[in-house]
DNA sequence: TAGATTGTTAATCGATTAACAATC
DNA sequence: TAGATTGTTAATCGATTAACAATC
């Protein structure tokens, strides 16, 4: 069994979303070639991506929506809840809290949040108040509650130390909106998510598009001068 | 002149960032080779990259950190400033208006936001008082102030109604948070932050670690058997 | 000059697409 | 059965890595 590729990892998501859609649209079967029209990717893909955890569809009829959803829910491990402690309980990660709560369905949720901030500690975030700790408190909470993921709102200047403390416990991964790349163990995924680096993408493609639009014009004035 | 690829693109806020790094430690000149063990890349995927460009460096001595940075913040749109308007102003939108607006430096900030929200219109976000308005007044404001970016916080059902309304505007790009893939004409650029998506990679991270502890055990055990 | 390191061409590797036999 | 569509092999395409001549 070869190791599935980043590629592949990084479109089950998708899949997972349009199949949830198709879903609650009451549509019961789906073929590679509608999915590839519905998604905007080469059938041929899509069978590939799929073929990669076994065969979930059946010749001459297709890929049964509810059951390649919930098989892929499975592979993202979706198929079970996971607990997560907020680390920098600033804007973002209230936010973060709020929103994630708010949805339990998804099988994300907080337990607990840890700050810094002597105002922060002792008071709570969101309708199903999710206490605010000290930091001294963060190794043994996320052994004792058996945490599974510690979301990290900080400072990257405070990041570091952060990680350093997580490695002496029984966390399962990081993600990260500090702008940093962090190095960890093998035992511990990170996921980083870098506004930063989207939002420099976008103004990439600004540019880019502003500098074809110049190019042509510059054409089409030289083309109306012949 | 050939499109640059979307993988290159990708890893460009990322030399941004290191350069800036290296900077900050008054480093005056890197090399390839050098900037390859920092980062964990290969040095020929470094000076292909930098190769789209145009050549940044001088043989027998490296690159000029200084410049690099400089150039590749040029290329990469940061080295002018970029006008934002926040569209759903709930806790993740606040959060972002009051992180991006503190850190003016970058480049990034907002103008004004919009909620359909009555309680939120005429309030204002952060220390420099963005002001909330009503969503009538969104088209509007974005061609006479001039807005570059649109920051989308808003649920997925509310989305396509928005998309429509910035579609008839002068707006350059669509930052999206929203948990659907937006169709918008060509002259709009779109950048998707899915935070789902993110955390779904994260918890396929963990279980494939899992899966791989219990094999590998498994496979300990039979040889002990021997 | 000699040593270092880029810019660039060539080789390799991996991912995507095309094609089609297997099969429902 | 005939038609449809998968699963899978083969062909193509693109991205990464290696190698080295150019040159500072």
């Amino acid at each position: 069994m070869r190791e599935i590729s980043q590629a592949v990892i990084g479109r089950l998501p998708r899949y997972y979303r349009y199949l949830g859609d198709l879903q609650q649209e009451g549509i019961e079967r789906v073929s590679s070639r509608e999915l590839s029209h519905i998604m905007g990717v080469t059938a041929s893909q899509i069978r590939q991506d799929f073929n990669n955890f076994g065969g979930f569809g059946q010749q001459g009829y297709g890929y049964n929506v509810d059951h390649l959803h919930t098989e892929i829910g499975r592979i993202l491990g979706v198929d079970h809840e996971h607990s997560m402690v907020l680390i920098g309980a600033g804007n973002l990660g209230q936010a973060l809290v709020k929103y994630m709560n708010s949805r339990r369905d998804r099988g994300f949720y907080f337990k607990a949040a840890f700050d810094i901030s002597p105002k922060l500690q002792g008071k709570s975030i969101g309708e199903d108040e999710v206490p605010i700790y000290a930091m001294d408190n963060l190794a043994g909470y996320i052994d004792s509650a058996g945490i599974d993921i510690a979301v990290l709102t900080i400072p990257k200047t405070a990041a570091l130390d952060i990680v350093e403390v997580l490695e002496g416990t029984q966390i399962k991964a990081i993600w990260n909106f500090a702008h940093l790349d962090l190095k960890v163990p093998e035992r511990i995924q990170v996921e980083n998510v870098h506004l930063q680096d989207s939002l420099m993408k976008l103004t990439y493609s600004i540019g880019e598009y502003e500098k074809r639009q110049e190019t042509e014009q510059s054409t089409a004035k030289k083309s109306r001068r012949k």
